[in-house]
DNA sequence: TATTGTTATACTCTATAACTATA
DNA sequence: TATAGTTATAGAGTATAACAATA
């Protein structure tokens, strides 16, 4: 009884130790191409974090749905969503059920906009696991998939 | 021999894809309170990502290497290290050895910073294992402790 | 009156250019 | 002449305050 929820609480522990440790060193050795990929696209922080969330939202959001998601002042979404507008990354229109309220969709071009980012992190991540040893992969793909369902996707 | 590579190519792929979509998720649900913890410290990026090279540093760095590190620009860095010599959080000496240089330490009050940042990160990452079944917390803490001595400490 | 969104203004951050000191 | 670092200046980004439109 005893034993197990030692077990239970150093599993937890390990994990979240591990974990913080590799999100570390993955952000260390990739946030530099990632700022460089962005600004080579013309894109702000902000910028990318509404796309990704517009990306991944089902229905469209309004600005201040947004603002708030994205933990940020509802006039600095506004310009940085201005700016997508501009560039025909997303679409605004009034949401006709409340016509104070604007309703922001992500385009196709917007999608490839956002994948492309994606994709330059995905390469990062890449060349950390080609580094690893096959069994290593094998263990790190097959503790990953373990919780693969937690994650929203 | 077909079979075996094929099963690596799996792994090294079913890995890149999960641990892509676990940091973006871990990145998305933390990064807020982050921002937060940042603002209320008064630290920008520049400055906790010097920290973080300086607390992980074995020697002292001069502000060119940070810069290198840093992927950041020679006057930026040199501006953020700036604020923190003035709240004491590193130290700032000349180089006997080339006295154009400066040499960078963090001092315990810079350590102490560090680590309230990184604590923050952490309990959004523990958050997350805490939701995870203990069947799960261990699987991960597994596949994670296999590629721990892969990430520089 | 309260809420959504935009515009006005001020401040922070960072990059390029110019400069100083040392090699 | 080249390099390390700082200071000057400009531009981007974001927050608070003020405003307009709608509920």
């Amino acid at each position: 009884m005893q034993a197990s929820v030692r077990t239970k609480e150093a599993a937890a522990e390990v994990a979240t130790r591990e974990l913080t440790a590799l999100t570390k060193h993955l952000l260390l050795t990739t946030s530099r191409e990632m700022f460089h990929e962005l600004e080579k696209a013309g894109i702000s922080i902000t910028q990318i974090k509404s796309l990704t969330f517009l990306a991944e939202a089902e229905e469209p959001l309004s600005v201040k749905a947004l603002s708030d998601m994205i933990g940020l002042s509802l006039p600095g979404v506004s310009r940085a969503i201005d700016g997508l507008v501009q560039r025909g990354e997303i679409t605004r229109v009034e949401d006709p059920r409340d016509r104070r309220s604007k309703l922001l969709t992500i385009t196709p071009r917007g999608r490839r906009t956002y994948e492309r980012v994606l994709a330059t992190r995905m390469a990062g991540i890449r060349r950390f696991v080609d580094e690893l040893d096959p069994e290593e992969q094998e263990a790190l793909a097959r503790g990953l998939s373990a919780v693969a369902g937690r994650l929203k996707r």
